[in-house]
This record gives structure tokens, sequence and C-alpha cells, in this order.
DNA sequence: GTAGGGTTAG
């Protein structure tokens, strides 16, 4: 036995129902409940989507053929508390109470539409007799964050009309909107009225706008970018450069990161971030020779490598499933007195997890813990990802249990994991409970969130709560963005909702996005199947419109 | 926004 076997101390609470804070979930749960409550194995249950879905679903018979014991059932897991100890408790969170905004509500409607351009969202909105609403400007920034034309069409209204003028955070969100939409030239015009209008443009405008650029594989424009950056009115300095390094690694070209290291390195004082960017950038792209460069470069630049530095190589080493190189880091570390932290220890962990056995990666876990180091949110996001997918469900779930109890917040990311495992393992009910009970600790959804949640309801035909699913994202500000809409798209041609399937593949090609050739071939493929000439041909028709832009 | 999302959209 490599871990000292402890009883596990996790007491599972009942969460008693609260009430909810979105009518459209606390609809669907009352469903729910009805169905557990009534006899769920008649065939008249009161299913939500009954007509399609006779199946009972596995969260009701609580039967999961993918949770069968695993090799490491005989591992007891210590607790967090045994670890964390008497670290305060964190006190209970505030529930995400906000009183719709009915003119958010009004302007959404209107700006859901597809649009052929900007300049038709502004005569829409010109016909409105509308004014700009006054407090939530920046949430439809978010709310239509991934299609430029609403964003745009609504920025350009508003910029006409009398008395309104944007702040500098509406026309920061603008330019990084048109970036993600990949409307450079546009970016670039409203850059430049920024710097008409005088201290609207900082070095995060600068950073959005390099970052965007690097996305879109656009690298020499980004470079320039910085060459430029104080005609902006931003200072040419080590914060920029990281800026920029960071883009370029983010973009995946950590040789046009060393060609702008190299070209500005001599300007300016470097700091450790200037060179771990670099040795993140060559690990990555697993050029670990480059890396160990960059790290000799900067120990003779004065430079102490770091707990970032070495933690990038352990990475890589993971990623190789080298561990006795990781060892060998681990070992260097320790000889030079920089003691790994929870970032490293939570790769090692979810290496260890995902390459093999959960034996492995629950050493790391004693590791860190002898080592005196407290575990964070991603680390417990991490232990609840590996023992779930070795068939641990219940264990994952105690230690979900015991996070808020030790005073570890749970993050968007803990209950990301949570609601993505419920999703794989179809436990629908646990889903979506776990996004009730995110609501109620006012932690904000992303899209990352709903992604599974979307996924799963397709798989089960769950047309009804797929639509619940779509506003509750509304009302939280997610916008729908490329990856979801092919996540709609595919779902619905995989169960055959071919109908639904086009409408959403209509909308996402009329907001602008552009989908993969793979996506509309499985489209067009699954709808000829069904002689569904007239869909075809629209879909043909859409494309055509678009690459005819 | 210097390192840790299971995140593949498939």
């Amino acid at each position: 036995m490599l871990l000292k076997a402890r009883t596990l101390n996790l007491i599972s609470r009942s969460h008693p129902q609260r009430a909810l804070n979105v009518n459209h979930l606390s609809h669907y749960f009352a469903l729910f409940t009805t169905t557990i409550a009534g006899n769920t194995k008649q065939s008249d249950s009161p299913d939500p989507d009954s007509s399609e879905s006779p199946d009972i679903p596995s969260w009701v018979t609580n039967q999961n053929p993918e949770s069968q014991p695993s090799e490491d059932d005989d591992f007891v897991i210590p607790s967090l508390a045994s670890w964390v100890g008497n670290h305060p408790k964190v006190k209970p969170f505030a529930s995400a109470t906000e009183k719709p905004q009915t003119q958010l509500d009004i302007f959404t409607q209107i700006l859901k539409k597809p649009y052929s351009s900007p300049e038709e969202v502004v005569d829409t909105l010109n016909r409105s007799s509308l004014s700009v609403p006054s407090v939530s400007v920046n949430r439809l920034w978010k709310r239509f964050h991934d299609c430029w034309i609403s964003a745009y069409g609504f920025f350009i209204w508003a910029k006409e009309q009398t008395g309104y003028k944007h702040d500098p955070q509406s026309y920061s969100f603008m330019v990084d909107i048109l970036g993600k939409g990949r409307k450079f030239d546009l970016m670039f015009d409203l850059l430049e009225e920024m710097n008409q209008l005088k201290g609207y443009i900082n070095l995060y405008t600068i950073v959005k706008v390099m970052r965007r650029l690097a996305r879109a594989g656009r690298f020499s424009e980004a470079i320039e970018v910085f060459r430029r950056v104080e005609e902006y009115g931003v200072e040419k300095d080590i914060m920029a450069l990281n800026g920029l390094l960071d883009a370029l690694v983010k973009g995946d070209s950590v040789e046009h990161a060393h060609e702008a290291f190299l070209e500005f390195k001599e300007c300016m004082t470097l700091n450790s971030s200037s060179f771990n960017t670099l040795i993140h950038g060559f690990c990555k792209a697993r050029k670990l020779d480059d890396a160990r460069k960059i790290l000799k470069e900067m120990k003779e630049y004065g430079c102490q490598p770091c707990v970032v530095s070495y933690t990038c190589f352990i990475e890589a080493y993971c990623r190789e499933k080298d561990f006795e190189k990781v060892d060998s880091v681990l070992d260097e570390m320790k000889k030079k007195g920089c003691t790994p932290n929870a970032v490293t220890y939570t790769i090692i962990m979810h290496a260890r997890g995902k390459s093999g056995t959960i034996r492995k990666a629950l050493e790391v876990y004693e590791m860190m813990k002898n080592d005196g180091r407290l575990p964070d949110s991603s680390f417990c996001s991490s232990l609840i990802f590996i023992l779930s997918k070795g068939g641990r469900l219940k264990d994952a779930d105690e230690i979900f249990e015991d996070m808020e109890k030790q005073g570890i917040k749970p993050t968007v990311l803990t209950y990301n994991t949570m609601i993505s495992l419920a999703c794989e393992h179809s436990l629908e009910e646990k889903a979506l409970k776990l996004l009730q009970r995110m609501e109620e600790d006012s932690c904000k959804p992303n899209v990352f969130t709903y992604k599974p949640l979307l996924r799963m309801c397709c798989r089960k035909k769950r047309m009804k709560v797929l639509n619940v699913l779509l506003s509750h994202m509304l009302n939280n500000d997610v916008s729908i963005d490329l990856s979801t809409y092919c996540v709609l798209v595919h779902g619905l041609c995989s169960c055959g909702k071919l109908e639904q399937a086009v409408a959403y593949f209509e909308e996402m090609v009329l907001k602008g996005m552009i989908p993969l050739d793979s996506l509309r071939k499985k489209l067009v493929e699954t709808l000829e199947k069904e002689n569904m000439t007239e869909a075809v041909e629209k879909i043909q028709r859409l494309m055509s419109n678009v690459t005819a832009k």
C-alpha cells in the first residue's frame, strides 16, 4: 500500500431543494421531480419529451454501466479535511438574483435576428424609436460577442444617438468582437478612431488586438502592431513585449515569438516572464532543445529560473509520458530550493491519471500533501476528473462536496468538470442540478458549461430542455460561438432532428460564422438520405453566399 | 494575459 489508508471521512450532504432563480430551469426540475416521484417505469411517465425518448433515463434507475469498479478501487483517498485541517469555511455563496432588465431584453430580441450587414441593424434600430440602454451595454457586448454584425450595428447606431458616447471600455469590447469575427480592416479602423479620441487606447486594447491577430495566424501583423505601439499612445515597455510574446505563443507560433524576442530584447530590460513565455512556447511545440537554450540564456541574463520555468519542462515531459524525466526535474528543483506548487502537482497528477492507473496519480496527491502545499480548486477539479475517468464517481462526488467545507470554493472549472462528467454518463438530473447549484453559488457559467449539456440533450432527444438551456445561456450573457453551433448541428443531425439542424446551420451562417466543410458535408449527406431536397438547396445557397463574400 | 480545462466542433 503506497498511500496511508485512511477512512474516507467525507460526509455526503443532502441538498435540500431550493427555489430557483431562473424560472425555466425550475419548471424543468418540477417535471423531473414528478418523473421521479411517480412510477417512472410506467410508459406514461410525464417525461418532458416522452414521445421521443421512451427509455427510462439512466438517472432514474441509477445504473451507470460505465462506472464499473476499477483496479484501483482498493485505494482509499485521504479526505481533504485530513490535509487542509481547520481551514476556515467559506461563507455561503450569495444567490444569483438578478432582476430582468427590460431594456436589455428588448435590444436582445432585436439583435438576435440574423442580419446581413451592420447597416441593416442600424436601419432596424433607427425605425424602432428606442434610445440607448443606460446600464446594460456591457451585457450586450457579452451576449453578442460571437456576432460581430449585430454588435457592430448596435455600436454604430448608438454612436449616432444624440447625447450618447461610447466609453473606452465599449470601444475595447468592440475591437475585440471585430477581431474575433476576423474583420481586421474594421478592427483597425476602429483602433484609429480610438486613437483620435485620445486616451481611449491602453495596453489592454493593444494586447487584445495582438492576440486576435495571432489567433488568426497573422503573426507579422501582430508584431507590426507592437512596432507601432507608441503611435497608439502606449509605452513600448516590457509589459507590452511580454503581451506580444504571449499572444504569438498562444497563437501557436513560438518561432515568431522568438523572432520578436530577438528583434526587441536589446531595447528594454527583460524579466522572467519574457523567458518563461518562450520556454513555454518551445515546450508546447515539443522543441525542448530550444527551450533549454532559452533557460540557459535566462541564467546568463541574470534571471533565476523559477517554478514556472521548471513547470513548463515538467508539463512537456508529462506530455511525452516520460515520468523519469519529470522526477529528475523535481529533483533539480529541490536542489535549487525551488519548491513545486499546486500548478506543478496538478500537471503531474493529471498526466499520471490520464496515462494509466489512478494509483500513481494519488501518489502525487500524497507527495503534495507531504510538501505542505495546499490544494486549490484547479487541483481538486483535476482530481475529480481523473477519479471519474477511473470509474470512481462516488469518490469524485465526495471530493466535490468536501471542497466547500475545506474552504476551497468551486470555480467554473470545477462545475464544468462535474457537469461534463455527469453528461458523459447521461446523468441528466445530476447535470441540471449542478447547473442550478452553480447559479445558487453565484458562479458564472461559460460556454464550456453548456456544451456537454447541449450535446447530451441532442443525444437524448430532449428538445424542450435544449431550448431551456439556450435561454439560460442567453440570460447568463453567454453567446453561442462557432463550436457550440457545431455541437448543435452535429447533435441534431445525429438524432434525426434535421429541421432544427438546418435552422441552426442557417442561423450560424447568417451570423457571419463560417463552418468547417466537414459539418456542411455531414448535414447535406444526412439530408440527402432523407430526400430533403429543398433543405439541401437551402444549405448550398447559404454556402455560395458565404464564398461569394 | 508567465505554467495547470479534461476544451475535439469531429
